[in-house]
RNA sequence: CGAGGUGUGGCUCAGUUUGGUAGAGCACUACGUUCGGGACGUAGGGGCCGGAGGUUCAAAUCCUCUCACCUCGACCA
């Protein structure tokens, strides 16, 4: 691309609606613009990245077999009735009717229609299996859109869906996507890591996630100093050593003004939390349940929801936990409070406690777990900290910060069961196709790989993905010997497919190198004064320093460094 | 959905308290000087101040309603 005459900008300044790094960064490139919360335009040269990237990605399905195609985005309400997704997605999906008052939604993800569309093909084992994917428009109504392309509305996923007959073949399409995965994101030079995650909305057996590691992100990964162990917080198991804790001593109540959190407590008596009974009531499908946990943990709804196979986990407003228990806010207990008792296991053995008396200003110490908490069910309800043993090896658990961008999903059933997607046996029995499904977010994508890699001068694109590979500046571009040799030079890059910008415009040079430098191009060659000697510049953006090399050389020392990138 | 904040030229913002003919920097145009790391000078163009009502002789400024965006929380594949 010769810059003149084509649609390139950049901002100087950073822009005031923008929040992360990575937005901020792609804002001033000129390569997005946010069109309202969450809706973002691609400009010109950041649908290039964009389009890299699917290529990548679609490279990666395509040799692990699967087929592309194209779903509409408009999609009939109903058939998120059917698989009972209208509920657990609720107001996150976009609604719309149509003339005649028919309801429709913009599909939030499309496990359903290509249910629908496998059933056209599939009617014997024989036809099994198959995988399929698209790059296609997602629409969901965030709460809160933010950091630019990571949590945004409407955005282009990759999804891949595989069907097969059985958990082997679905364990064997699995495992070919999963390794797809880990080629996509070599390729795109994005440092990740691997997750088990909850399966959420999509329901199924088996979740695991994508993470690239980075400051901005929204989920916290659970990893082991030792080992290779790696979970969302969401689903990693706490291991408890379900060890008895003092000794017991009959029930005492103790006065504790205006006391009324573990954090309060603590300081009003000088006892560390985890000598705390936490009770914490959750509305759990609508009924109200209570939780008892160690006073130093923070209880996990995911987990929660699991334990009740729920839809809904929610903190009760204060007036309605006091309406329906017999407890008071501030200083709940789990004895005698008038509703189911869930405790978790790292507790059931505990005595010797401290635990609100359900009475305002009042605490009780002394609780023996096992004597006096009635409890219903028992299990892990609590989120891993810091310092906790890992579950694999017992190493210690530290945490990291992580966006995901891409996600592995076991269905089973799920959808082919809600949608009749059958199939017949050797011995014609009928059977539920087996599912999975498999995402890769793309702009978000391309916002981690923005936010992993960028430094004080702006973008820093990995080879693979950057919009083009070299940038070249002409010093002056009415000087006739620079901008023929600079000409040249773009026309042989370009016939080498070595794609590339020719900064002709008139500006100074410290624009374009400033330019070069913010919207992250690899390769900076300048065509200047040397040229009088046969010479030009070359300048790596991931730093180095600046050499001088022949016009001669210039173009196989461009493509030893694209070959070696 | 709760709390708070902001909407003024393409961008970043001042002006609003105390009503009186709309400003700055960057960007843009012309000319000159400069010319290898976001140049300088001079002269210009461009905004009915998010929108709708109202108060007033007079509203960017005060009042009411409304819309959008942002932050924190709730929520969230």
């Amino acid at each position: 691309m010769k810059l003149k005459n084509q649609f390139f900008y950049t901002l100087r300044q950073e822009a005031a609606d923008e929040d992360s790094v990575s937005s901020n960064l792609l804002v001033r490139a000129g390569m997005i613009k946010k069109s309202s919360s969450g809706v973002y335009m691609f400009l010109p040269l950041g649908l290039r990245v964009l389009k890299k990237i699917e290529d990548i990605v679609r490279e990666e399905m395509i040799n692990a077999g699967s087929q592309e195609l194209l779903m509409p985005s408009l999609i009939h309400e109903e058939i998120y009735e059917k698989s009972g997704r209208a509920a657990a997605f609720g107001p996150s999906i976009f609604k719309l009717n149509d003339r005649y008052e028919r309801p429709y939604v913009l599909g939030p993800t499309h496990e359903e229609l290509f249910a629908i569309a496998a059933k056209m093909k599939v009617n014997s084992y024989k036809d099994l299996p198959f995988n399929i994917f698209q790059f296609q428009n997602k629409f969901r109504d965030e709460p809160r859109p933010r950091f630019g392309l990571i949590r945004v509305r409407e955005f282009i996923m990759k999804d891949a869906y595989s069907f097969d007959k059985d958990m082997e073949g679905l364990d064997e399409s699995y495992s070919k996507m999963f390794e797809a995965y880990k080629n996509v994101f070599d390729r795109l030079g994005i440092n990740y890591v691997i997750v088990k995650a909850d399966t959420g909305a999509m329901g199924g057996h088996l979740s695991e996630e994508f993470q690239a590691v980075c400051d901005i992100g929204e989920d916290i990964l659970v990893m082991c100093d030792n080992c290779d162990y790696a979970s969302n917080l969401e689903v990693a198991e706490v291991v408890s050593e379900n060890s008895e804790k003092g000794v017991e001593v009959e029930i005492e109540e103790i006065h504790t003004p205006n006391a009324k959190t573990i954090g309060e407590l603590e300081e009003f008596l000088g006892i560390h939390g985890e000598n705390f009974l936490k009770t914490l009531v959750y509305k759990v499908d609508g009924e109200l349940i209570a939780f008892v946990l160690p006073g130093d943990r923070q209880a996990n709804e995911v987990k929660i929801g699991k334990m009740f196979n729920a839809l809904t986990v929610e903190l009760p407003e204060p007036e309605e936990i006091e309406q329906g228990t017999n407890g008071v806010v501030g200083y709940m207990g789990p004895i005698d409070l008038g509703i189911k008792v869930v405790a978790d296991t790292s507790v059931i053995n505990n005595k010797n406690m401290i635990t609100g008396a359900n009475k305002k200003d009042y605490h009780i110490k002394n609780v023996s777990v096992p004597r006096d908490v009635k409890y219903a069910m028992s299990g892990d309800i609590s989120n891993i900290k810091e310092g906790d043993k890992c579950p694999n090896c017992g190493g210690n658990i530290v945490f990291k910060k992580g966006v995901e961008v891409g996600n592995t999903f076991k269905l089973g059933t799920k959808y082919s069961k809600a949608l009749d997607l059958t199939y017949a046996a050797a011995d014609n029995t009928l059977h539920p196709v087996v599912m999975g499904s498999y995402g890769i977010g793309i702009g978000r994508t391309m916002a981690a790989v923005v936010e992993q890699s960028n430094d004080e001068s702006g973008i820093v694109w990995p080879m693979n993905i950057a919009p083009y590979k070299v940038y070249i500046v002409v010093i002056k571009n009415t000087d006739e010997a620079q901008m023929e040799a600079a000409d040249k030079l773009y026309s042989e890059l370009n016939a080498l497919g070595i794609d590339c910008i020719l900064d002709d415009r008139k500006e100074r040079a410290g624009v374009k190198f400033k330019d070069a430098e913010l919207i992250g191009i690899p390769i900076r060659v300048t065509v200047g004064r040397g040229i009088s000697e046969g010479k030009v510049e070359l300048k790596k953006r991931t730093g180095g320093d600046m050499e001088e090399v022949a016009v001669t050389d210039i173009v196989a020392k461009i493509q030893e460094i694209v070959k070696n990138a």
